[in-house]
RNA sequence: GGUGGGGUGCGAGAGUGGUUGAAUCGGGCAGUUUUGAAAACUGCUAUACCAGCAAUGGUAUCGUGAGUUCGAAUCUCACCCCCACCGCCA
């Protein structure tokens, strides 16, 4: 949620935004109900200080009856006095009628302003670039040697099939299509993978932590990925009115929902571990095979709250420590800066990780990091103190550790051997028995 | 799933219809005193929105939402959450 002062004071800057990111609210629509919703409020306020000036006298009289003290009002008899009160409790009760019509109408308002509000996206940091498209995603920097082979790379799903790594016939018998079961190395991997991500992140001052899978439904609209298309892509348990989280960031960053950091405290950094849900409703036809898009998928998440001042840094920050995890496994990545057609309502800026995959001789996404600024923090009114006292914003930022499915796939198809077995990273030996599975 | 108890400010905790944004204690901040510290004393100590250059004024907020009333922390209803015990259970 942006604040409607700024939204009041730069209109055209908002509509640029929202022009950039392609979002659909009619900013001047927006304003025209706020005025008017201002303005009722103001009368709605006015009427309701007569009636509580009204009330206080009232009272004031009713204590006064038991008072001792006397003066020319007081020495009014108590059936005039009563007479009085009668006259302006009439008086209000006039007043409430009308009251309850503006109270009818700015209910109406708020409801329209508040579903407004919630439409308006986060504006695009000024380096973002502006594109309609993942064509306009800029390559910052690649790293890493891609792999020679003196042989043609197989893709990934070939190689784990026949290794007895992934099975995704029977996941299709027990569960559908986009399941997959890891099986032997392939599921140890995980748990190596897991463990290096923690290992690193918590050496860094990140707090390890398991979260909920399940949330609440006015909890999960919090972080602001229902507006768009994002609602669909979330499983839903009616019965108990509960979603699952397609990250842990969904439950991570509501944790500190309503309160307030110190502001030594910042930044409070959480790495956390979770299984991911996603419907992957708007992706038929898009990756069907194997397990690059699945339904359900384990991911190490890193999450930080920090000071306003900070975010630009903390978000080099955990793009930092994404780029430490994939140089550790000596897999080859790019970095590239997402265009604002490409980050998500909540979001300022974007940078995604894309590891090279020699089987299938493209770069493909493993990791991304946002920064939601100050725009998830105002839903959520998460705040923190200054030395002085005064509360503020804190912003919020997000980055992949590790995408359990989509790194396995990297490692994979990047340390396979002629043979058709596949060499263990090294930085993960030290957790497996075995250096090569095969 | 069943029964009982409870949700009040930074914390503890009072308040069961009237000048209560809320007693009291504790914490925090500032000052007096002190060579320094402690102690003591004094004062301050919620948030949001609206109007205003400001001082200030107004409105709302005692788990959430609705209701009764001229007036609700206090009464009514619904919901949420927490605690205790019982049942079931990895």
């Amino acid at each position: 949620m942006l604040d409607i002062k700024f939204i009041r004071q730069n209109p055209n800057k908002v509509k640029e935004g929202c022009r950039a990111k392609q979002a659909k609210v009619d900013i001047d629509e927006l304003l025209e109900v706020d005025k008017k919703r201002l303005e009722t409020l103001q009368a709605l306020e006015d009427m309701r200080a007569q009636k509580n000036k009204a009330s206080k006298k009232i009272g004031e009289t009713k204590k006064e009856k038991s008072s001792k003290k006397t003066n020319l009002l007081l020495a009014l008899r108590p059936l005039e006095r009563a007479r009085r009160n009668k006259k302006i409790i009439l008086e209000m009760k006039e007043l409430d009628s009308n009251s309850d019509r503006l109270t009818q109408t700015i209910k109406e308002l708020d409801e329209k302003f508040n579903a407004l509000m919630l439409q308006v996206p986060n504006l695009p940091q000024d380096d973002v670039p502006v594109g309609k498209d993942a064509s306009s995603n800029v390559v910052l920097k690649e790293v890493g040697e891609k792999p020679k082979f003196d042989f043609k790379p197989k893709d990934y799903l070939e190689l784990a099939e026949r290794l007895n790594l992934i099975d995704i016939k029977r996941a299709a018998k027990v569960s559908g299509t986009r399941f997959g079961y890891l099986k032997g190395g392939a599921a140890l991997l995980e748990f190596a993978l897991i463990d290096l991500a923690f290992g690193t992140l918590t050496k860094d001052g990140f707090i390890p932590i398991v979260p909920p899978v399940m949330v609440k439904s006015e909890v999960a609209r919090g972080m602001g990925y229902f507006e768009q298309a994002d609602k669909e892509d979330a499983y839903y348990l009616p019965k108990d009115d509960l979603y699952l989280v397609g990250t842990s960031e969904q439950s991570i960053g509501v944790m500190h929902t309503n309160e307030v950091f110190e502001e030594k405290d910042l930044p409070k950094r959480y790495v956390g571990f979770s299984t991911c849900f996603r419907r992957e409703s708007g992706s038929y036809g898009k990756d069907t095979k194997g397990i690059m898009r699945v339904h359900q998928f384990d991911k190490v998440e890193m999450f930080s709250f920090c000071h306003p001042e900070k975010s630009k840094e903390e978000h080099q920050f955990l793009l930092s420590m994404e780029e430490k995890l994939m140089q550790q496994l000596k897999i080859p990545y790019r970095v590239l800066q997402m265009c604002t057609a490409e980050i998500a309502l909540p979001q300022a800026a974007k940078y995604d990780i894309e590891a090279w995959l020699p089987g299938q001789n493209q770069y493909r996404e493993t990791h991304s990091t946002s920064t939601c600024t100050d725009f998830q923090a105002r839903r959520l009114n998460i705040r923190y103190r200054n030395k002085s006292g005064k509360v503020n914003f804190v912003h919020t930022l997000n980055g992949t550790a590790f995408a359990i499915g989509r790194t396995l796939i990297a490692i994979i198809e990047n340390y396979q051997q002629k043979d058709g077995s596949i060499k263990v990273p090294e930085a993960l030996q030290k957790n497996l028995k075995f250096k090569t599975i095969s």
